[in-house]
DNA sequence: AGCACGCCGACT
DNA sequence: GTCGGCGTGCTC
């Protein structure tokens, strides 16, 4: 007996175990650990995938496996053995966590349709339902579901005159192109050239090219090089001359750039003392992590290019993590210059196509370095001999969906697997990985200084408040708007950044201080100026301007708060003559609009660039002198214990933006709490120093890293419900842990209600706990009935985000 | 998740 | 006496 052991694709605790079937005779040889296959499960047809081949089963009515999806597994051992932990620490289901290591192109889609079993049957059918068979024997589900008939359709398979048929569908096809080729020796096309016909010059044309380049070509650059068309390679492969054949092609979304080849740049001393450690680890294989804390501009990215190409050397193969790589196509610029076609790219910004070529590049060996967002952490590589997170303290890390994981900690257990090295660089390091480093766990490897000794821009803070009371009530402040304009006189850039898109955060009455909030979450709408809309940044709502107040009827409406757009606008009054780039959500949602952007200003098309988060990291353009903030303390006050350090890091990040090539760089940082450490500690680049006070917080407040932390959100469309739920969830937890556990709550969550859900939460930190997961399991493991009755429990182990 | 099975109220 | 509501439990 052949058995299987498969994970099927239905995400419910009930169904989160293997389940065995029959591997047919013919498929014996096939069939592997780590394959797709297509089962049957209860009435329907579903995907899975096998863990295990063995020769029995427990089970005695076993059902054979319908058919293989792949001819080679998707999930190598190692990946299989990932997956398991993945579901065992962040608390998911199997299946998710299969499915999250592979390209969304893998998902398998159903379809169910009625097929009329034969045509006799024509004349039994109920009249209602007979024109739906009238043009072909089937017919889907959805078109029968449009016309309600739904229950006679539902009779009529229970007595057999038609058949319900489940299947699973491939979600994408592979690309292929078509390619000719001569079908003879060259010999022969010479003879052949001779009897064609004399007045068909086009075809002659073809068959000499052919002599010419014996070789396979693709049918489109053949018909453009010889402008001749299709037709006439049809009749030559008519008379045999040539054959045609589909050969698949990978969609390669760098396909019509070049990158320039690069060498490797001579590395200083600093660079050098931090490459040794790392070959070292390469060389003896040994699974070590480093903290490569380098201040912003010290050529963090060379030794990573350098480590990289150690591995190389060494037959293995590399995976370099970037914060959502579509914006910094810098980055990819460095390593394909580098490394030319053996990096493969993979980001959000790709199309589902896309993402499933570069992986299979992957898979197939054809690409040994892959430069990605977070889940290319999943590369299937075979043979990893580093693994590189750049930008290590990186919220985008973690995974804020189910599967809730850290490509930081896969990154860890991947490297264990492959006794390889992981290289984490920052220029501010999380606390948790930098405490970590001092304790000794990771090795701390320091770039203190710039490249070419350039220093650190000279950051200046201006006290908004002290703005106000000399009369000035613009958004920038004088000293902002004469280095401005200084700026545009010198023809050289400015940077002006500022964390919220739209126009103005929300809007008020001012005779009865009515906010407008959206009718589905509690949050207020945010005023979005260029389609005159008010929209919900949650789940999407919009709704048109009021008029006037919707409570008092009021006409005096304000706008409040400022965004990206408003500050566009001010920009045109002030400084009409300056070309301003605006980067945010709104202007870059196009596929490839960031990058053009970012090109534009660095062609020096434009001479300010504005822009929320995404134009903090990464831009390294010579002629950029000048970073303003507009307003520092904006995510300063949010319900998040790392709200200091989520500001320290993008203030200094911001700042590294400024004077990183000849020119020198300033930096003003508009503030209205200039006496904020991690404000003041950001003007002078001080992380040391901001991470020592920031540690004596956490302390004090039993926070990472002297803690750990659980997140346990409840939601549900009642608000009794979600209260009763969490409120019994907190004191079970309680109960079950010891003393040193602190168990909070449970409160409302910071937003109370998301798309017309409640949600409340229970936060749990702990040092060590040994019955906590057990504990976890248990509670959704109780809840299960309710869950599956539109109650959720969401349990993140380390989150990132607290609301 | 789907779906079948099964047990109580309003209809022919 | 039957159709159909959705609560319950199963899927190798």
């Amino acid at each position: 007996m052949n058995v299987a052991s498969v994970i099927v694709d239905v995400i419910t605790k009930q169904t989160d175990k293997t389940f065995d079937y029959l591997i047919p005779d013919k498929w014996l040889n096939t069939i592997q650990p780590g394959m797709r296959v297509i089962v049957p499960f209860g009435p329907r047809r579903i995907q899975g995938f096998v863990t295990e081949v063995k020769k029995h089963s427990d089970i005695h009515a076993l059902k054979e496996i319908i058919e293989p999806m792949d001819l080679v597994p998707v999930l190598t051992d190692e990946l299989l053995q990932l997956g398991n932990w993945l579901a065992e620490n962040t608390l998911c289901f199997k299946i998710s966590a299969f499915q999250v290591m592979l390209p969304a192109a893998f998902k398998a889609k159903y379809g169910k349709k009625i097929k009329l079993l034969s045509r006799e049957n024509i004349e039994i059918l109920p009249k209602e339902i007979r024109p739906f068979f009238e043009k072909s024997e089937t017919v889907s589900w959805e078109d029968i579901a449009k016309n309600e008939h739904i229950t006679l359709f539902q009779k009529e398979a229970a007595r057999g005159t038609v058949e319900v048929i489940y299947e699973v569908k491939e979600r994408l096809k592979k690309k292929k192109v078509k390619y000719i080729s001569p079908a003879h020796s060259i010999e022969i096309l010479i003879e052949q050239l001779k009897l064609l016909q004399k007045n068909a010059l086009k075809q002659k044309i073809v068959l000499a090219y052919f002599i010419d380049h014996f070789e396979p070509v693709e049918l489109q650059k053949l018909l453009a090089r010889l402008d001749v068309s299709q037709a006439t390679v049809k009749s030559l492969i008519k008379k045999g001359l040539l054959t045609e054949k589909y050969v698949e092609v990978y969609r390669d979304p760098y396909k019509d750039r070049t990158f320039a080849k690069t060498v490797p740049l001579p590395l200083t001393v600093e660079q050098l003392n931090a490459v040794k450690p790392i070959h070292q680890s390469i060389e003896q294989e040994i699974n070590r992590v480093f903290l490569l804390f380098g201040v912003t501009g010290s050529g963090k990215t060379e030794v990573y290019l350098q480590s990289i190409q150690k591995v190389l050397a060494k037959g293995k193969e590399a995976i370099v993590l970037v914060p959502e790589i579509s914006l910094t196509p810098q980055m990819v610029k460095r390593f394909k210059g580098r490394f030319g076609d053996e990096v493969a790219v993979l980001h959000s910004g790709l199309s589902a196509g896309e993402k499933y070529d570069e992986w299979r590049k992957i898979q197939r060996g054809e690409a040994k370095v892959v430069v990605g967002a977070r889940s290319a952490i999943f590369a299937p590589f075979k043979n990893i001999g580093i693994i590189i997170i750049d930008e290590e303290h990186e919220t985008s890390y973690k995974q804020e969906e189910n599967p809730r994981y850290h490509a930081r900690d896969v990154a860890i257990e991947r490297a264990k697997f492959h006794n390889c090295p992981v290289v984490l660089g920052s220029a501010t390091p999380s606390l948790e990985t930098f405490a970590r480093a001092k304790k000794g766990v990771y090795q701390l490897l320091t770039l203190a200084k710039r490249m070419n000794n350039q220093a650190l821009p000279a950051v200046e803070i201006i006290d908004m408040r002290e703005e106000l009371r000399a009369g000035n009530r613009s958004m920038f402040s004088r000293l902002l708007f004469e280095k401005l304009t200084d700026r545009l006189e010198k023809k050289e850039q400015t940077v002006l950044f500022l964390n919220k898109r739209g126009h103005s955060s929300f809007v008020i009455c001012r005779d009865c201080g009515y906010v407008l909030n959206c009718p589905h979450c509690d949050i207020s709408l945010t005023y979005h100026r260029f389609n005159q809309q008010m929209k919900c940044h949650y789940c999407g709502f919009e709704t048109s301007v009021p008029t006037k107040c919707p409570e008092c009827s009021s006409k005096h409406i304000r706008y409040f708060g400022t965004g990206t757009q408003k500050v566009e606008e001010e920009l045109g009054k002030l400084l009409p003559e300056a070309r301003v780039i605006r980067m945010d959500v709104d202007t870059t949602s196009r596929k490839g609009a960031h990058e053009r952007l970012l090109d534009n200003f660095q062609r020096g098309k434009g001479d300010i660039l504005l822009g929320t988060q995404m134009i903090a990291k990464g831009l390294d353009f010579p002629n950029i002198t000048l970073v303003g903030v507009l307003s520092a303390d904006t995510m300063l006050h949010l319900p998040d214990f790392r709200s200091s350090e989520k500001t320290f890091q993008l203030l200094t990040q911001v700042s590294g933006r400024a004077g990183r090539h000849k020119l020198p760089g300033e930096v003003i940082i508009q503030t209205y709490t200039p006496e904020h450490y991690s404000i003041k500690l950001a003007g002078n680049q001080d992380f040391n120093r901001f991470y020592e006070q920031e540690m004596v917080v956490r302390k004090i407040h039993k926070y990472p890293p002297f803690y750990f932390i659980v997140m346990l959100t409840v939601s549900h469309e009642q608000l009794m419900k979600v209260i009763s739920v969490t409120g019994k969830i907190a004191e079970f937890i309680r109960a079950r842990l010891s003393n040193n556990a602190i168990v909070l709550g449970p409160v409302a969550s910071p937003i109370q209600r998301i798309n017309n859900r409640y949600r409340y939460q229970c936060l749990i930190k702990y040092k060590q706990e040994q019955n906590l997961s057990q504990t976890l399991k248990a509670v959704l493991d109780h809840y299960q009935h309710d869950i599956a009755n539109g109650l959720t429990i969401s349990v993140d182990m380390n989150p990132y985000i607290m609301m």
